[in-house]
DNA sequence: GCCGTTGTAACAACTATGGTTACGATGAGG
DNA sequence: CCTCATCGTAACCATAGTTGTTACAACGGC
């Protein structure tokens, strides 16, 4: 699979505006976080609207338009965003149905789902364990 | 991203030659496997190649050629054959290096790899909890 | 009405996976 | 030493997901 990068993106994009409004500005435009994370800024507004979605961001249109936090950001961990971004499952199992007439291929699916479901279930459990307030507080540290 | 099935292919012809040799064969062809996967027999023999490299299977060529275990199937955890077919890394930071001269886009980066370490150890304690001859336990279990 | 910004569609580029065909290499058995 | 089933591998295509890009309508405070 191509490498994933869209909770690394959204987690920089929210981040990003609760240290902007922080300092005390309302709103921040899609191009000003583009910029910080070096891409197009129809990326950064189609990550937001899913985010949006999800009831992590917000946003205001017209003129003085621009996003903003939904909820603080001590209040998201990344589990919220990952998420929000409806990832595709981690591991999959067959693409076409294995022969039934086969134990192995009859009874494989069950087995290997049980499986599956224990480690998306340890994986966010991980993830739930950081909140973005967390992860700036990592980044004014190191700064 | 498209779903990752290669560790469900894998786990299921390593189980497919464990129980087959069980039976009182000494080789599985690709092709036999192939039938119970539902599958081409190169697709078989490629990911049976990786994992002949990862000391999980070998192969015999020439007449009476075909495929067998290097380990039993209670010597092989789900986390030995993740790591054999090498994938790519669950999440990844950005494609483009993101603006060094902004306090997030600067930091932001260590702090999500500290993060995406602890998840894929999680991710790969989880797998480690299986072995292969668990797996086959759960299939004769429900046939 | 003006103008900056969001919202969204459309398209191209790139990558990973999976399926298929083709063919040389191998090596036990005759 | 020939045969033949099978491995080993290259080449190619289809599909799908992600990312980047352009374009443009919708919005709404001024």
């Amino acid at each position: 699979m191509s490498a994933n990068s869209r909770l690394t993106i959204a987690a920089h994009a929210l981040t990003w505006i609760g240290l902007y409004q922080r300092r005390g500005h309302e709103v921040a435009s899609s191009e000003q976080i583009a910029t910080s994370v070096n891409t197009n800024p129809v990326v950064i507004r189609r990550l937001l609207g899913e985010l949006r979605k999800a009831g992590l961001a917000d946003s205001r249109r017209g003129a003085g338009a621009g996003w903003m936090l939904a909820r603080d950001l001590a209040a998201i961990t990344l589990l919220d965003v990952y998420q929000a971004i409806e990832p595709g499952p981690v591991f999959a199992l067959h693409r076409a149905t294995p022969d039934p007439e086969c134990v192995v291929g009859h009874g494989i699916g069950p087995a290997m789902t049980a499986v599956y479901e224990d480690v998306e279930a340890a994986l966010c459990r991980e993830l739930a364990k950081t909140t973005l307030e967390d992860v700036l507080r990592d980044i004014l540290k190191a700064a």
